[in-house]
Order: structure tokens, then C-alpha cells, then sequence
DNA sequence: TTGAAAGCGCTAACAC
DNA sequence: GTGTTAGCGCTTTCAA
């Protein structure tokens, strides 16, 4: 029954309640004696002040947002959901924040959980990922100044976005090379053509893996369907950008046992690779990170610190 | 910029603010030129009211907050989670409510998160595991009359939990006859007897099993550890009964290629099972169905409805 | 049906 | 240093 207000805090300590709030805030001017006496009530009445009050007094709701893509419906089992959300989250509670969980998808006739969580001003910043980061998700932060930071590079033409992410290029470069140390010859990479249009992450592994087999005089070849995978062009190692593909490869190679002798590789780990019929390499990337990064680079935001980075790149760390 | 409040509506329609928060609030005193011109207004205002101030005024966040057991570093990735989490999320939606996320892990010298929370009143219900409800949170939680709903049967001994859980005796009874029927004849559990200790879902588990085994005539055994598998007894079907132990099992396959013929059966689906080097046999379990019986059972508290249920079974379901 | 005013619990000018 | 007072934006008696 925590129901006891500053109100009756003053009236017990003898002093008005505006004193009990300059304790609560650790104001300067307060004597040392009636400060004392004053938390000694407190603690006595377990007092616990009133965050609704105090966030209406403040304008503010201590609370960030968390935004997540529903329209990948394994957002949720992705091990990069995840691993970010880690980051993110202890940030927010050292900085004693709570955070909410935001999904963007609609909801009939009403207005999406994103919109209402912007409009009523529910949270003091937000945190989503840049596949979340449309035209109008834009305007509807901006006009509501409210402060977010993005996940993942940002490619919207717009003034005032800041975006963490890791330096895919470099990871790619890494596990290319990694291939070829381990005495691979020919190895080409699996993205599509839609995937490429979409995801900028994409694009810059491609950069990384094409870098690499240069400098080691080869020649790169994409290719973004099983059909390219016949016998006499038969690659020995497979460069996944996603999991998701990394699967599409395994399930092709049911049908076509000639698969079953390439070497795959992919970013990230899973607990399940270690398990499964077909090795699989891979780089790790530091996504509990960019979770963390993100936050601190949202709070500098929130409490309008000056020169804050527009954006922020993770090195690539490489794990045996 | 809807920093529009109810007052300047009241002035541009010349009204008092009290009959503006009577059309916000549906209230039934009100001529329907008034409400329709104050509506009119309000639409070509952009009018949003502010949720803290409402939240001040009815004593309430309009926030339900989802409890995850952060001891368990992979709960993000445990299937189990994230399928509940979306059960939850749907039904907190409907009902126009958001969700904090909180977890219960020790603050150095401060309280926890979870403890944050519930004393500082910011959520009006909570959804939490059952292995984060000990008898210091239970108290909390009274103490401060805060509604909760358990997920997973409760085994504290206290008065007014409620709980949801799937009907776990049974989901194993019709595993095990799966394996059965898949022409297995010496199928064992794997349980230790620590997990049978804290977990009572690996106790009903067991007991289905057991079920299912002595119906066709055979003899349950149950192992807690790899030494149990050896070659004389070594059976033909192993199940786990849990994602973590399946790993287990698979780990020591690697060391002893005998058990590669073992059949190997477990609770949920997994993306990754198809791509496993070991065929795994599973029963799906309905932990979405979990997630949204949870959230409203919370609501039915949250709303003082008379006749809330005690506890949910949610029926096994099974998938091809 | 509507308005006036008090109050939710807290903060922040401004006085003393 | 401390008290007074006026908000923050909304709801809710009580009158009119």
C-alpha cells in the first residue's frame, strides 16, 4: 500500500512539500538536518514517489521504445532481434529507463501501436530498425520531436536520422578470407537481386567478399537462385547473407546431393550450427553492441547533449 | 506538434473542458450538437490527450508489463519466449494497452528492475513465469496490490495466483505414442533430477510418458545422464524434454557414433530441426494460445470482473 | 446538459 | 534554507 504522497511526507517531516521535492531531486539548497529527517520519513513510510506525477510535472515518461518489424514474423526467433534487444536493454535500465515494446503493424482502422506510442508521446526516444524507417514513420517522429536512433545504416534521403551499425563490408572480407584459408577456390555468394534492392547490409557484404577474392586474384560470382548451382559451374563454397538463406541452400541440397560437398558460411552464430548435417562457418558480429550503442546514442539525444554522432560503425570483432 | 490540450478545444468551441473530457469519454450526458461540434474540433486539431495526465487523473498507466526469468541468458532465444511474448502482444494491443518489458536480474546496491516497477505503480497487471514468482516477489506484489498472472503451472503455495499452462501430461503422452507408432519399442526420458526438482512441466512431462509406455505394455525408464546411455541398454528413442537437453543428446553423439540410430523426440518445433544432421521427432505445443489466455485472464483481473478463473489448461494440439 | 472548481502527486518560480 | 503558489492535462464531483 504504497498509497502515501509527498504531501504526507511534509506534514510528518513539519515542512512543506516543496522541500520533500528538493530532497527527492537532490537539490542544493537544503539544510543537512531537515534533509536528513525528511529521507528518515521517507524510508520509515516506504515512501515511493508517484512516476505518473512526476512524469506529467516533468513532461517526460522515462520510458523508451523499443521497435521491432512484425512484418518479419520471425522477428521474435532471430537470433539479431535478440541479441540487440540485450544491448539495448541494459543501457536503459543503468540509466534507470524502462523500455516498451513497439511493433509497426496495423491494426484495422486504427491507428498502429507505433503511431499511438509517437502521437501520445508514451516514450522519450525510440529505437528501430532502419527496415522500419519509412517516409511516413519519418514525418510523424519529426513532427512530434521525438527523438530516435535507427538500427542498421540508414538509406532514407532525410535530414536528422542517426543510425548504428556494424561494418558489414569488413565482416564479409573477414569470412571470405577465412574460406580461403581453409583452402576454398571457388566461392561465390548468394544474394538476390530483390534482396540487394532492399537491404543495404547486403550491399555492403558484397562489397567485402568481392574485395577479398580480388586481392586474392579470383574472380567474385553472385548468384541469387538453385539454378545457378549446376555441376559444371559448381562452386565449392557458398557465402549466405542471411540465415534465412543459409536454409534455402540446405533445402536445396536434399534434392541435389552433389551440394553436399560445398563449404557454407554465414554471418553470425546459432547455437544450432554446431548441430546440423553441414558445417557451417561463420563471422560474429557484435550485435549486443550496436543494442548498446543505440542507447547511449538515444539518451545523448534525449537529455540534448551537444555534439552527438551522426552515426556510429562497429568493428567487426573476429570470434575463433 | 500535438501539444494541443483539452483546455484550447474547450475554447475554440467555447465550451468548458469538462464537457470536452465528456466526449472523450463517451460520457452519456451530453446533446449530440455539442459532441459532434467539440468532435469536429478535436479531428481538425489533431487533438491527442495526453496519457500521463489521464494516467494521473485515473490512477492508471494503461501499461501491462511482461516479466522474462533473465537468468536463463538465452530466454531471447528460446522459442518459448518469443512465441509466448507473441500471444501476449496481440491481446495487450486489442485492448489498446502497451507493454514494458522487465526483467528481475539484481541492480548493484539497488532494486531490481522488476521491483522498480511494481513499487513505483508502472504497469497496472503483470504477466511473469512462473520460476521468477518466489515468495519475495509474491509479497511484493500483494503488498502492493498489483495484479499478475503466472505463465506455467504454480507451485507456490500461496492464495490468489493465477496461472496458464498447456496441458504438458498429455502432450507427452502423444509424443511418446508417435514414437510408438513409428515402430519404437525401448524409448526412454531424459530428466535430471535436478530439473524434475524445479520444473514441474518436466514432472507432468514425465508422467505422460510413463502413461503412454505402460499402456502398450512396456517398462518406462527415465535417464539423467549420458553414462545411462551405454550399449547394453542402448535404446532407440531418447526423449528430451527440453530444446537444451536435445543439444545435450547430440553432443554426446559426437563422441559415440552408436547413438547415431537412436530416434531423438521433443516439445515445440524448431526452424532448425529439418536441417539437423539427426532427424528430431517433436509435439507442438500451443504457447501462443499460452501468451493470449495469459493477457486476458490479466485483463479480467485488471478490470475487476467477479468469476475470474483460478488457472487455464490450454488443450495439446497436435501437428502433423 | 453544461460550467465551475477541486484534485490526482509532483515540480518550479518566486518570495521571505 | 524554506514556504507559497501556480501549474502540468485531465477527471469528477457539485451546482446551476
Amino acid at each position: 500500500m504504497s498509497k502515501i504522497t509527498i504531501q504526507q511526507i511534509a506534514k510528518l517531516a513539519g515542512v512543506n512539500k516543496a522541500t520533500v521535492s528538493r530532497v527527492l531531486n537532490k537539490s542544493a539548497s537544503i539544510s543537512e538536518k531537515t534533509r536528513l529527517k525528511i529521507e528518515t520519513i521517507m524510508k520509515e513510510n516506504n515512501y515511493i514517489p508517484n512516476s505518473i506525477a512526476r512524469g506529467l510535472a516533468f513532461n517526460k515518461t522515462f520510458t523508451v521504445g523499443f521497435c521491432f518489424d512484425y512484418t518479419d514474423k520471425q522477428a521474435f526467433s532471430n537470433p539479431f532481434f535478440y541479441k540487440v534487444l540485450q544491448g539495448v536493454e541494459e543501457v536503459i535500465y543503468d540509466n534507470d529507463y524502462l523500455f516498451l515494446m513497439m511493433s509497426d503493424h496495423d491494426k484495422k482502422n486504427e491507428k498502429s501501436t507505433f503511431e499511438r506510442i509517437v502521437t501520445e508521446h508514451r516514450v522519450d526516444g525510440i529505437i528501430m530498425p532502419n527496415s522500419l524507417l519509412n517516409e511516413m514513420n519519418y514525418n510523424l517522429l519529426i513532427s512530434h520531436n521525438m527523438p530516435f536512433v535507427v538500427i542498421g545504416e540508414n538509406i532514407l534521403v532525410k535530414e536528422g536520422i542517426r543510425w548504428v551499425d556494424v561494418d558489414n563490408t569488413h565482416a564479409a572480407q573477414i569470412l571470405t578470407e577465412k574460406l580461403i584459408s581453409l583452402g576454398h577456390r571457388n566461392i561465390v555468394i548468394f544474394a538476390e537481386a530483390a534482396a540487394i534492392q532492399r537491404d543495404k547490409f547486403i550491399v555492403d557484404r558484397l562489397e567485402g567478399y568481392k574485395k577479398a577474392i580480388q586481392q586474392h586474384g579470383m574472380i567474385p560470382r553472385i548468384i541469387d537462385g538453385q539454378d545457378q548451382l549446376n555441376d559444371q559451374l559448381l562452386p565449392d563454397a557458398v557465402i549466405c547473407c542471411s540465415h534465412e538463406q543459409l536454409f534455402e541452400i540446405l533445402e536445396w541440397e536434399r534434392d541435389n546431393p552433389d551440394l553436399a560437398e560445398i563449404g557454407l558460411a554465414t554471418f553470425d552464430d546459432s547455437p544450432m550450427f554446431r548441430h546440423m548435417r553441414h558445417p557451417v562457418h561463420f563471422v560474429e558480429i557484435d550485435l549486443e553492441m550496436m543494442g548498446k550503442q543505440s542507447a547511449e546514442l538515444l539518451f545523448k539525444l534525449i537529455n540534448n547533449e551537444v555534439n552527438v554522432p551522426e552515426s556510429i560503425r562497429i568493428p567487426t570483432i573476429l570470434i575463433n
